[in-house]
RNA sequence: GCCGAUAUAGCUCAGUCCGGUAGAGCAGCUGAUUUGUAAUCAGCCGGUCGGCGGUUCGAAUCCGUCUAUCGGCUCCA
C-alpha cells in the first residue's frame, strides 16, 4: 500500500497503482468529474498517471489556476490540431498557457498569413475535434525516435526544442490526428473543451529573442461551459470602457497631437487639476516625512550621465544629445533625475548630522521608448516621476526604507487602491553581466530590503532578474477594481551611484564616509498612475480628486444667478464645482453631469431659492433631497473623509 | 525596433471589396422653448477622406512611402 497525503492532511492508503482520478472517485463524484490534473510531490501531472509510491497530493480542477493551465493549455493542442487541418505543413513553435488563456507560436506554411479573419474557421474546427471527445494520450519516446518523427514533419522549431531535452525525459501526447512534443499534463479529452474563442494574432520571436524568427502567435481562451465565455467577453467590454485613453478624451483629461509627437501627453486643464491634487498631497506629506523639494533642469551634459553609467548602459537607445552651435558641447534630455540630485549632494560637503539628506522632486523625465510600446498614457516618452532621493549611512537604510514603504502604503490607500503587494526584484544570478556594481554592495542592498520587508505588514513575492541594473528593488503593485494587477512606483536601494559621484559626508568619527542612496517613487510616474487611476475608477474619482466635485443645475435661466450664488458659498468652504447655466431642460444637464461623472448635482428651482436650498442627486445614485447649504456641506464633508 | 491591422467632420462611425471628387448621429452655431431628476424642437455650419508620391481620362477607394494609432513581440534607468 502506498500513503498520500492530502492538502487538509489526511493521509490514506491505496494501492500502488492508482491514479489521482480514481482517489478523486473515492472521495466523491463530484470531485472525480472535475479533476484535470493533480500535483503529485509537487509535480504537475495528469489525472490518470498511476502512483507507485508514497506521495503528496493537490487535485486541480477548472477552479484553480493550475486547473486551468491544464485545460487551456490542452486547448492550445486542439488549436494546434484544428490549423494542422487547415493549413497542412504548418509548423508549431511554443504553445502553452498564460495567465488569460493560451497561445501557439507557429509559422504558416508557404508564407501564408492568418488574420482575425480566419478565426471563425478555426475555432469552427476546434469545435468540431472537441466534440469528438479525443484522449490527450502521452507516451514516452526516445530521443532518437522524437527527432524522427519531426524531422520526418519538418518542424525545425520542434528540433531545436528537443536539442535541449535530455533521453528518456521526453514525452509525446496525442489527440485525434495530433502529436506533439510535450512534458504534459493535459485533460483527459477534449469534450471537456465546451468554448473556445480567438482572441490576438500578433508577432512573437521565437524564444523570445529579436533576433530570430518571428512567429505568429495566436492567442485565445476556452472555458468548460459556454455560459463561462459570455462572461468572460463581458467583462472584457467592461474593462475596454474604463480604458484610460478612452475616458481621458471623454473627460478631457489630456491629448495626444501627431504634430507634438508620440508617446508625448498633454495635460489638459482637468486633468492638471487631477494630476496637480495628487502631487501637492504627496508633496505634503513628504514634507511632514522630512523630505525636502528641489528642483533640476530638464537637460544636463552627457559627461553627467556617463559618470553616472546611465550613457552606457541606455545611450545607444535614448533620444540622441543635443549639440551646442558653437562649442559643440553635447546635452542629454534627462532621463533620470538622480545625476542631479548627486550633484546637489557634493554641492558642499556633508556632515553625518545632516543625514538622512532626503531630495524630492517631480521631475520630468524623457526616455525613447521604442515606438511599438507607446501605450496611452501609461508608456510615453516625457513624463514626470514623484523622485526622491535618500542619502544615508549605511546603518540608517533599513529604518528609511521602511518609513518608505509606510508612506507609499498610505498614500495608495488614499486614493483607493487596497490590495497592495510589494515585490522584491533581485539581481538574476544567471546573467551577472547586466548589472554593474560589486557582488559586496549587491549582497548588502539586496540584504536591506528582505530585511526590511519581514518588518513591514505587507504581501511580498520574490522576482530573480527584476532588479534595476545597479541595485535591486521593492515594487509596488496594485489590483485594481476589475482584479487587474498593475505595477506601481519603486524603492530601491542603490550602493553605486554614491561610488560613481563619488559622494562622502563626514563621519562622527571625524573621517570620510560614503552614503547610500535610496530611489523611490511611489506613484512611479504621474502619467501612468493617471492612467490605472483612471481605469480603476472608470473616471469616477475619490471626491477630493475630482476635477468638478459639483454641478448646479438651474431648472430654468431664471435661477441662474441664484446657482451662482450657491457656487460662491461652496467656494469659501473650498468646495468646487460649475453651474450648468446652458439654456436646456433639466433632463438633459442631469445627463451630462452624470456621464461626465460629477459626483453631485444641486438642483436649483423654484422651491429652493425659497427655502435657500438645494435639491441633492449624487451621481450613479440619484435624488437625495433638498438641504440647506450647511446641511450639504457637512453631507459633502461627510463623503469626503469616506 | 519587429509582426499584423487601422487612419473619412471636434467625437463615434457608414461609404473602400467592384475607382466616377462624401454621408449619419452626437457636439458646435442660430432661433424657438424656460423646462423638476439620464438626451426639447427646428434650421445652419462643418471634411484638400492622416501627409507625400505613383497608376489612371478620373483615386477616400488601387500601389508605394512616411507619420500616428491599435493588438502582440522585444524593451522598460
Amino acid at each position: 500500500m502506498i500513503n498520500i497525503k492530502f492538502p487538509d492532511g489526511n493521509v490514506r492508503q491505496y494501492e500502488p497503482g492508482t491514479s489521482a482520478f480514481q482517489m478523486a472517485e473515492g472521495i466523491s463524484s463530484g470531485l472525480a468529474r472535475n479533476v484535470v490534473s493533480a500535483t503529485v510531490n509537487g509535480q504537475l501531472t495528469d489525472r490518470d498517471l498511476p502512483l507507485t509510491a508514497d506521495a503528496t497530493m493537490v487535485f486541480h480542477t477548472w477552479n484553480d489556476d493550475k486547473g486551468k493551465e491544464t485545460f487551456w493549455h490542452s486547448t492550445a493542442h486542439l488549436m494546434a490540431e484544428a490549423l494542422e487541418a487547415l493549413y497542412p505543413g504548418i509548423k508549431f513553435g511554443y504553445g502553452p498557457a498564460n495567465e488569460n488563456g493560451f497561445f501557439y507560436d507557429v509559422e504558416p506554411p508557404n508564407g501564408e498569413s492568418i488574420s482575425t479573419e480566419d478565426f471563425p474557421k478555426i475555432e469552427k474546427k476546434m469545435i468540431e475535434l472537441a466534440r469528438q471527445k479525443n484522449d490527450y494520450v502521452r507516451r514516452e519516446v526516445s530521443k532518437e525516435e522524437a527527432v524522427a518523427y519531426f524531422t520526418k514533419k519538418g518542424d525545425e522549431y520542434k528540433l531545436e526544442l528537443l536539442e535541449t531535452l535530455e533521453d528518456g525525459t521526453i514525452t509525446f501526447y496525442t489527440q485525434g490526428e495530433f502529436t506533439d512534443l510535450c512534458r504534459g499534463p493535459h485533460i483527459p479529452n477534449t469534450g471537456a473543451i465546451k468554448a473556445v474563442k480567438l482572441m490576438k494574432v500578433g508577432g512573437a520571436f521565437w524564444r523570445g529573442d529579436d533576433s530570430n524568427k518571428q512567429l505568429t502567435r495566436l492567442s485565445g481562451i476556452s472555458f468548460p461551459k459556454a455560459k463561462d465565455l459570455t462572461e468572460y467577453l463581458h467583462n472584457l467590454e467592461e474593462a475596454k470602457k474604463r480604458d484610460h485613453r478612452k475616458i481621458g478624451k471623454e473627460l478631457e483629461l489630456f491629448m495626444f497631437s501627431e504634430k507634438v509627437g508620440a508617446g508625448l501627453p498633454m495635460w489638459l486643464p482637468k486633468g492638471y487639476q487631477l494630476r496637480q491634487r495628487l502631487a501637492n498631497y504627496l508633496e505634503k506629506k513628504q514634507e511632514a516625512a522630512g523630505y525636502q523639494q528641489v528642483a533640476t533642469p530638464h537637460i544636463g551634459k552627457k559627461e553627467l550621465y556617463v559618470t553616472s553609467g546611465h550613457w552606457d548602459k541606455y545611450g545607444e537607445d535614448s533620444f540622441q544629445p543635443i549639440k551646442t552651435p558653437r562649442e559643440g558641447e553635447e546635452f542629454l534630455l534627462k532621463p533620470m533625475n538622480c545625476p542631479h540630485h548627486c550633484e546637489m549632494y557634493k554641492f558642499r560637503p556633508r556632515s553625518y548630522k545632516e543625514l538622512p539628506l532626503r531630495l524630492a522632486e517631480f521631475g520630468t523625465v524623457y526616455r525613447y521608448e521604442q515606438t511599438g510600446e507607446l501605450h496611452g498614457l501609461s508608456r510615453v516618452r516625457g513624463f514626470t516621476q514623484d523622485d526622491a532621493h535618500i542619502f544615508c549611512m549605511p546603518e540608517q537604510v533599513k529604518a528609511e526604507f521602511i518609513a518608505v514603504v509606510d508612506i507609499v502604503q498610505e498614500v495608495l490607500g488614499m486614493v483607493g487602491f487596497d490590495d497592495v503587494t510589494a515585490q522584491i526584484s533581485l539581481r538574476d544570478p544567471q546573467t551577472p553581466d547586466k548589472y554593474i556594481g560589486t557582488d559586496a554592495n549587491w549582497a548588502s542592498a539586496e540584504q536591506a530590503i528582505i530585511d526590511a520587508c519581514k518588518e513591514i505588514d505587507i504581501k511580498t513575492v520574490t522576482a530573480y532578474g527584476e532588479a534595476a541594473f545597479y541595485g535591486p528593488k521593492l515594487d509596488f503593485m496594485v489590483r485594481d477594481a476589475l482584479g487587474r494587477q498593475w505595477q506601481l512606483g519603486t524603492v530601491q536601494v542603490d550602493y553605486n551611484l554614491p561610488d560613481r559621484f563619488e559622494l562622502e559626508y563626514v563621519g562622527s568619527d571625524n573621517e570620510m564616509h560614503r552614503p547610500v542612496m535610496i530611489h523611490r517613487a511611489p506613484f512611479g510616474s504621474m502619467e501612468r498612475f493617471v492612467s490605472i487611476l483612471i481605469e480603476h475608477t472608470a473616471g469616477k474619482f475619490p471626491l477630493w480628486l475630482a476635477p468638478e466635485q459639483f454641478a448646479i443645475l438651474p431648472i430654468s435661466e431664471r435661477f441662474n444667478d441664484y446657482a451662482r450664488n450657491v457656487q460662491k458659498q461652496l467656494a469659501e468652504h473650498d468646495i468646487r464645482g460649475l453651474v450648468d447655466d446652458r439654456n436646456e431642460t433639466i433632463g438633459r444637464k442631469i445627463r451630462d453631469s452624470e456621464t461626465q461623472h460629477i459626483p453631485f448635482m444641486l438642483i436649483v428651482g423654484e422651491n429652493e431659492v425659497a427655502a435657500a436650498s438645494v435639491a441633492v442627486r449624487v451621481q450613479g445614485e440619484g435624488d437625495k433631497g433638498t438641504m440647506t447649504l450647511p446641511e450639504f456641506a457637512a453631507f459633502f464633508c461627510e463623503q469626503l473623509v469616506l
